[in-house]
DNA sequence: TATAATTAAATTGAACTCAATTTAATTTGG
DNA sequence: CCAAATTAAATTGAGTTCAATTTAATTATA
């Protein structure tokens, strides 16, 4: 009789492989309605946190956006193009670059309420699954976090 | 007494943000083990696909990796310069491009076996919660693709 | 059978992602 | 106080990622 080896070079055998390609793939039903605000996701996840904080520093925008000054910086250029934050030094420490919402970047806001509606994640997973969703990635999160920290 | 109203453009409210974000933790635990090998990510799951199918198209490879020819092609060009795969067009149909793995792409196999067990994914959850993790991406992948065909 | 439609890859261009390096400002230790 | 270490952003370069377009081959149809 045959033995049944477990093949961890296995595509269907990767947890890592559906949650990089999931989360692609849910990115990719946010861009037709994001085309609309002519933001990308990497754009708009950053107006939520300044919707969110009003002032962030790029320090601050990345640890809570898992992205380093490499990413924001052109990302927040670019929504400094746009009219939606204004950047500037911090005065007590020269180094800090903060950012800081605009009137037009609150206003912003409103036509991006209908963004998460619309995308209709909700409608992918059941509500008791979304949940369990949730908790599951926040764990991997911070337990990534947390290796990583105690390395 | 105030009412609590459900913020859907808060971050945490958000079932797409902790699965783009922990999408690119989890890759980078794979970076460092990956370098020993020369590959990406994008290119050692290119590989995986190639060690199970010898030989396949551009196009059943993007319906396996969720990626299309933009992203393929170079990618399989690199595998290529590397000498892990070879390409040439299909015989019956010339706009088919095949890539069949070489030995030396077989023979790396056997060093990515270690990859997987040194990155370690499976101590981030218990079994419990990896087991259901992959149900759960796996059902949004299929509904995602569903809601896509009906469209 | 010509022509039109379809299909598969490749190309192009804009934007993101990240490691590594650089620059400038601040803090620390001698 | 001053040199060394640290910190925050910006820059650089390689490699995705994806939409849109182009090219070439095949299939369908009038």
């Amino acid at each position: 009789m045959e033995e049944k080896i477990f093949d961890s070079l296995k595509l269907e055998n990767q947890i890592c492989f559906p949650l990089y390609a999931a989360s692609r793939e849910v990115v990719k039903l946010y861009r037709p309605h994001l085309d609309a605000l002519n933001l990308t996701y990497t754009q708009y996840i950053a107006m939520m946190v300044m919707w969110e904080e009003k002032q962030c520093s790029v320090k601050e925008l990345g640890k809570r956006l898992y992205l380093d000054s490499g990413t924001l910086t052109p990302v927040l250029k670019s929504l400094e193009q746009k009219g939606y934050v204004r950047r500037f030094r911090m005065e007590d420490d020269e180094r800090v670059m903060l950012t800081e919402i605009t009137d037009k970047g609150e206003e912003l806001r409103e036509k991006a309420k209908e963004v998460p509606p619309k995308v209709g994640c909700r409608f992918l997973l059941s509500i008791e699954d979304s949940i369990e969703l949730y908790r599951l990635l926040y764990t991997l999160l911070g337990n990534i976090n947390g290796k990583n920290a105690s390395d």
